[in-house]
RNA sequence: GCUGGCGUAGCUCAGGGGUAGAGCAGCGGAUUUGUAAUCCGCGGGUCGGGGGUUCGAAUCCCUCCGCCAGCUCCA
């Protein structure tokens, strides 16, 4: 007798050729079951083994979503295989969120009228709830089936599949190559809706047929749907390309060219608080400022290696003469390497920290380029620390507390660490290796850290650690990065005396805390929806006299939080108030002063904080110190202490 | 780089072979105003660049540039 378990831990005996939806109450949550040795179980398939144990899955189970989008990417194409009877299959897997199935569409392109009607017919076949069924079949008889039903991409796929035996999955007349598992049948799908079309190559390789990709959702409820549908609304609203031009923080020209971002007053003042957040933060932590230049002698590029590994990321080549020409640097290490390389260097001096606010630029095809967070021009917040094996543990928590430390101070709290090891090409020893990852992994355990390897996942040249944090809207960014380096000390020839007299090479650790300030406010500008903590807002203050007959009244404040450091402007244009309460809102600036007669003859402000309105008359004594406090990194405004 | 879509005023957008439009923003004037838009007036454009078709092109075609979505790349 095997045993069925549901979420709620009610337990239920099937027994062999019986199917666990005979004997599970009549429950469309329960989608698929999972196996004691992990394989997913078709609810309508007859359990096979006597001991075995079905775990039964549900929407929230991350294997039972993944199901259940796959089921509707089924759905999805026999909607298109109903009304574009031509379209061939080829594959559509459920995605992070949601799934997708591409179409060969020959020159046809689907247009959003097709999109309404697919997204129409997959609500009809819902409605008919027809019954998923499996099949096992010899791939002789799965090849006759699908040269029958004119699917070639089915048919090149079948050509791979290891074994004798495939299995196909259909509902209606809608049949698939497909391993499964499936829900039971089409009714199961609460509420869909199809999100876009775009193309894609067969197999994303470039020079194969293009593909039509339609992408959908779906989700048990409809109210789930239209939670998911309001998320991605919200995520649109803080487009940081949208607020970024909106509240006057960076732009673009066509005239400069693509990917380089021009970094207007507003955005610069909030790059500045960031910088001198981060050099006060690494004159602190043992860290050396340095500054190198943009530019560097081919030769050097030609040492480092990035001639040969990286060109295709690199601005084209400068030439002077024939004998002579320079790159725009892509990366700051070749010259951090030539700080460590200008004088000789003992065991004494290491560790060195050397840090750099370093602008590069790098060739990203054009395709690629997004706003701030994927640009040609930016400005690392880069260091790159030499040290010996012993050292590497100790400065790799250093560095991982700095990323935590800092980045907390901007609200984010929610971190995912990955390790990532050693590829199949790779440079160095095993030896190096093994410690370096070695190091990394107990700086992290040694922290109490938990975190997730990436098997094979570091970059040729050393094994790594990349941070990754949530956002407001739990959306994933990977910022920080700590990156051993066995490369450039070989390539150019790092050595520093031993305590024992001889020569040795140092470790090289690459570390970027926010990687690069455009990619870190565009990430600030989203997380924040454009309402930024008072201490980072370019505007702090606005002083807003109701008449001309206050104007000086409210210079003369203005001239007070000046001289305490807040950023403040004073509106004395001849406009209603409401006018101007309406335009310091949308500029999002957190403090706003209304001062008319009375606060003028009381020698008071009345208090408004954007998007909370009128929070009453109050001292400026009693208000500047709230404001100082606030002005600190990391700190937030906190008006009821008044 | 590839596939598709889109480039009209600073911004958001209408117009799609017959003399370029609206709202907001800007500028000028009036108004001196109490917590999210006061009224009146004015200026503003090589319709992304270049080429072609046509008596005539913002509109149709070609090409280049840029933006957007996705792919690929990167991490």
């Amino acid at each position: 007798m095997a045993i069925l378990r549901t979420p709620e831990g009610k337990e239920f005996v099937v027994s062999v050729g019986q199917a666990p939806l005979e004997v599970l109450p009549p429950d469309r949550r329960y989608l698929v079951a999972r196996t004691r040795d992990g394989r997913l179980w078709d609810l309508f398939r007859p359990v096979e083994r006597d001991d075995e144990v079905l775990e039964v899955l549900t929407f929230e189970d991350p294997q039972g979503r993944e199901v259940y989008w796959h089921s509707t990417a089924h759905i999805l194409a026999e909607a298109v295989k109903e009304l574009f009877p031509e379209a061939k299959l080829t594959i559509g897997p459920p995605i992070e969120e949601g799934f997708y199935y591409d179409f060969d569409m020959g020159d046809y392109t689907f247009t959003p009228e097709d999109l309404e009607a697919i997204e129409a017919r997959m609500k009809e076949i819902v409605a008919r709830d027809e019954k998923v069924f499996r099949k096992v079949l010899t791939k002789e008889e799965a090849r006759k089936l699908f040269e029958e039903r004119n699917e070639p991409y089915k048919l090149e796929i079948l050509e791979e599949i290891e074994g004798d035996t495939v299995t196909v999955y259909g509902q209606g007349d809608f049949l698939d190559l497909c391993r499964g598992p499936h829900v039971p049948s089409t009714g199961y799908i609460g509420a869909l809706k199809v999100l876009s079309a775009s193309s894609a190559y067969w197999r994303g390789e470039e020079g194969n047929p293009v593909l039509q990709r339609i992408y959908g959702i779906s989700f048990p409820t409809e109210e789930a749907l239209q939670a998911f549908l309001e998320r991605r609304e919200e995520a649109m609203r803080r487009d940081h390309r949208k607020l970024g031009r909106e509240l006057e923080l960076f732009t673009f020209s066509d005239e400069v060219g693509p990917g380089l971002p021009i970094w207007l007053p507003r955005g610069a003042v909030i790059r500045r608080i960031i910088e001198d957040l981060w050099r006060r933060e690494h004159d602190a932590r043992g860290y050396q400022i340095v500054y190198t230049p943009h530019v560097g002698r081919s030769h050097l590029w030609a040492t480092s290696g990035h001639l040969e590994a990286y060109r295709e990321n690199m601005f084209p080549e400068m030439r002077l003469s024939e004998h002579e020409s320079y790159y725009v640097k892509p990366m700051n290490c070749p010259f951090h390497i030539q700080i460590y390389k200008h004088t000789a260097r003992s065991y004494r001096d290491l560790p060195l920290r050397l840090a750099e606010i370093g602008t590069v630029y790098r060739y990203e095809r054009s395709g690629v380029l997004h706003g701030l967070l994927r640009v040609r021009g930016f400005t690392q917040d880069d260091a790159h620390i030499f040290c010996t094996p012993d050292q590497a543990k100790d400065e790799v928590k250093g560095v991982v507390r700095f990323a935590f430390d800092l980045l907390k101070m901007f609200g984010f709290d929610t971190f995912e660490v990955y390790l990532s090891t050693r590829p199949d090409q790779y440079v160095g020893s095993l030896e190096m290796w093994e410690h370096a990852t070695r190091s990394l992994a107990d700086a992290l355990e040694e922290m109490g850290l938990s975190y997730e390897v990436d098997e094979g996942g570091g970059a040729f040249y050393g094994p790594k650690i990349d941070i990754i944090l949530r956002d407001a809207l739990g959306r994933r960014w990977q910022l920080s990065t700590v990156q051993f380096d066995f490369n450039l000390p070989e390539r150019f020839e790092l050595t520093f005396r031993g305590p024992d007299g001889k020569e040795h090479r140092p470790y090289m650790i690459h570390r970027a805390l926010f990687g690069s300030f455009e990619r870190f406010l565009g990430v600030l500008i989203e997380h924040y929806a454009g309402n930024f903590p008072f201490w980072l807002a370019p505007t702090q203050v606005v002083i807003l006299p109701i008449t001309d007959a206050q104007a000086p009244y409210a210079h003369e404040l203005a001239a007070r939080l000046k001289a305490a450091g807040i950023r403040v402007e004073v509106d004395d244009r001849n406009e209603r108030v409401g006018y101007k309460i309406r335009e310091a809102e949308t500029k999002k600036i957190p403090v706003m002063f209304v001062v008319g007669k009375r606060e003028m003859a009381e020698g008071k402000v009345s208090v408004r904080l954007h998007g909370e309105g009128d929070q009453g008359v109050h001292a400026l004594e009693d208000i500047l110190p709230v404001l100082e406090e606030a002005n600190r990194p990391g700190k937030s405004l906190a008006l009821q202490t008044v």
